[in-house]
RNA sequence: CGGAGUGUAGCGCAGCCUGGUUAGCGCACCUGGUUUGGGACCAGGGGGUCGAAGGUUCGAAUCCUUUCACUCCGACCA
């Protein structure tokens, strides 16, 4: 390819609302555009980079026996109302109707129509295992787009669905899986970790995300020093915390505490630490059909996590409680303590039998001192989040956080969709069984921006050997000098017929100009094709380095050939 | 969805408050020339429904109303 001819229109400058490093680098050398709010087009460089993701996803996930389909980018809604999700997804899913007012959605992710596409065609437990996955544009109304590629309302992305006689072979599969993920993000060059996850709105019984480490990431990540333990903040757990009480001791009743409401200001008049502390969170659960006000009360000294909070509710969603509404649930803001009435209660699981600790005593100005929470009758959850520091529930290591981008995620999904649109199969004892499914997602787009997140330098795109649009770039220094036209356009033909892609910047601009473009793009290799060439001599350049090395004119093909 | 902004040439912006010639500037673009190892220079040139609709006015980019789009902070987010 000729760089003159390309259509990669780069630029000095950035969109100003870029700040992260793919986004900005992306836009100024001309690998995509955007066309609307989370939506952009791929210009040739940027489909070449998406190609090159899409072709090794492929190549790993075929090797692995699963098989490519495509499913209709618009989905009838009835197959979401028979999920149930039509209502559950929220207004994430965009909702339309054609001209027969029928109503249809744009898939987000594709269980149903996945689901609809087996049932009644695959019938006998002799026809399972089946792996099918698609390649394909999804579209969740985000309320908030930002960040270029990671975060775009539409998106491509890798889905696959799995489908199972038993739970045991779907956890097969699940593990080959992972494996072939980690084979996938390996040739993507990328570093990564498996992590721990929360299931969400997907549902199922396990989860584990593909995190890959990167300083801009959006979510938390928690890594034990001591062991291969990992998981995203909204699932991590931890050894529970071992509170020192020798010198504590409290004689249990109320005791006025005017005016003090908070955690901090508690601390401060007992004069004693946040771990003896009982912190009430209240929450409005939102359902399907109601809402309630839920008190959690974890210790002081830690926070609640509100994924792990709205899972044990089974809510729609939790959003924070107006005083006014906890008045008129019978309590009272800055004193809400465990025995609550009439309202539900879950108490953090390192609060059983725990004690003495000081909590709202429940009435105007008073907490209750020295409360035992021994034989209370609590529904006990898991509901901290994890803190630097703390100790690994594995091995009692050190964990630390760290930030990631999740790039995958498998699911061990059991039967949930199968089983409500009612697809089943004949087991071995000529019984109808809902399928066990499992499902794995892939953002083939979002990865395109998590390469140049995780390498690039303040000059631009630093793309990795499987996932660089062109594997050399010659740049004449001189376009008007014929000797070097010449001899780089030979190179240019030499390579190319030698299974080479190489990109020739014949353009009539001046050096520097070239080779900006050229540490923009983030091709591996260039060839400098300038003054040197007189004496016999061009220059190689590594873009990761930015080093050059003058080679021989002889010798540079074999040179070039060999990396 | 709450809060705050911005829409003027491909991109970045000034002009608006205080209405009044032909709406400017930088970059980019086109032509000619000089230049060619780190985003050059000289000369000439093209490009605008001032986001849209309505209103006030002799006169609107500028004032008013409505609307749309985009962005930022937050909430949200397989």
């Amino acid at each position: 390819m000729k760089l003159s001819k390309l259509f990669a229109p780069t630029s000095k400058e950035a969109p100003k609302d870029a700040v992260l490093p793919s986004h900005i680098f992306l836009v100024r050398g001309g690998f995509i555009a955007q066309i609307g709010s989370g939506i952009y087009n791929y210009l040739p460089l940027g489909k070449m980079v998406l190609d090159n993701i899409r072709r090794i996803v492929k190549e790993e996930l075929d090797k692995a026996g699963n098989q490519e389909v495509l499913l209709g980018f618009v989905t009838p809604s009835q197959l979401w109302k028979e999920s149930g999700r039509y209502e559950r997804f929220g207004k994430e899913l965009l909702r339309f109707k054609d001209r027969k007012e029928n109503e249809f959605v744009l898939g987000p992710t594709h269980e149903e129509a996945m689901v609809d596409l087996v049932r009644n065609r695959v019938k006998s437990y002799k026809e399972l295992p089946l792996n099918l996955y698609q390649i394909h544009t999804k579209f969740r109304d985000e309320a908030r787009p930002r960040y270029g590629l990671l975060r775009g309302r539409e998106f491509i992305m890798k889905d696959g669905y799995s489908f199972h006689e038993s739970v045991e072979d779907m956890q097969r599969e699940y593990a080959l899986m992972e494996e072939t993920y980690g084979k996938i993000l390996d040739r993507l060059g990328l570093t990564y970790r498996v992590v721990e996850a929360d299931s969400g709105a997907i549902g199922g019984s396990g989860s584990k995300e593909f995190m890959v480490l990167a300083e801009n990431g959006e979510d938390d990540i928690v890594i034990c020093e001591g062991c291969d333990y990992a998981a995203n903040i909204e699932a991590a757990k931890r050894a529970a915390k071992v509170i020192d009480k020798s010198d504590v001791e409290m004689t249990p009743g109320p005791f006025h505490t005017p005016g003090v409401k908070t955690i901090e200001a508690l601390a401060e008049f007992f004069k004693i630490s946040e771990d003896f502390l009982v912190k009430a969170v209240a929450k409005k659960a939102i359902f399907e059909d109601h809402e309630e006000i839920v008190l959690f009360f974890v210790r002081g000294s830690d926070t609640l996590q509100e994924t792990k909070a709205l899972s044990v509710t089974g809510a729609l969603e939790l959003v924070d409680a107006t005083e006014a509404e906890l008045e008129a649930a019978g309590l009272v803001p800055g004193y809400i303590g465990p025995d609550a009435e009439n309202v539900t209660v879950y108490v953090d699981e390192e609060l059983r039998d725990e004690a003495p600790m000081i909590c709202g005593a429940n009435r105007e100005d008073y907490h209750y001192v020295g409360y035992d929470f021994k034989g209370k009758p609590f529904t006990y959850k898991d509901l901290i989040t994890v803190q630097e520091g703390d100790r690994c529930a594995k091995c009692g290591g050190k964990l630390t956080l760290t930030k990631g981008i999740e790039v995958g995620h498998i699911f061990q999904l059991g039967t949930k969709y199968s089983e409500a649109l009612g697809a089943t199969f004949l087991d071995r004892n000529g019984k109808a069984r809902p399928f066990v499914m499992g499902t794995y997602g892939i953002g083939v787009s979002r990865l395109v921006a998590v390469v140049i997140e995780q390498h690039h330098d303040e000059k631009g795109c630093i793309w990795t050997e499987e996932t660089t649009p062109f594997d050399i770039m010659i740049i004449i220094s001189n376009i008007k000098d014929e000797a070097q036209r010449t001899f780089a356009e030979t190179l240019y033909e030499k390579l190319q017929d030698a299974g080479k892609r190489v990109l020739l910047d014949d353009r009539s601009e001046r050096f520097g100009f070239k080779m900006s473009d050229f540490e923009l793009f983030g091709f591996p290799k260039g060839v400098i094709v300038g003054k040197g060439l007189k004496e016999g001599k061009v220059e190689i350049v590594d873009r990761k380095t930015l080093s050059k090395t003058a080679v021989d004119t002889e010798t540079v093909f074999d040179k070039l050939m060999e990396s």
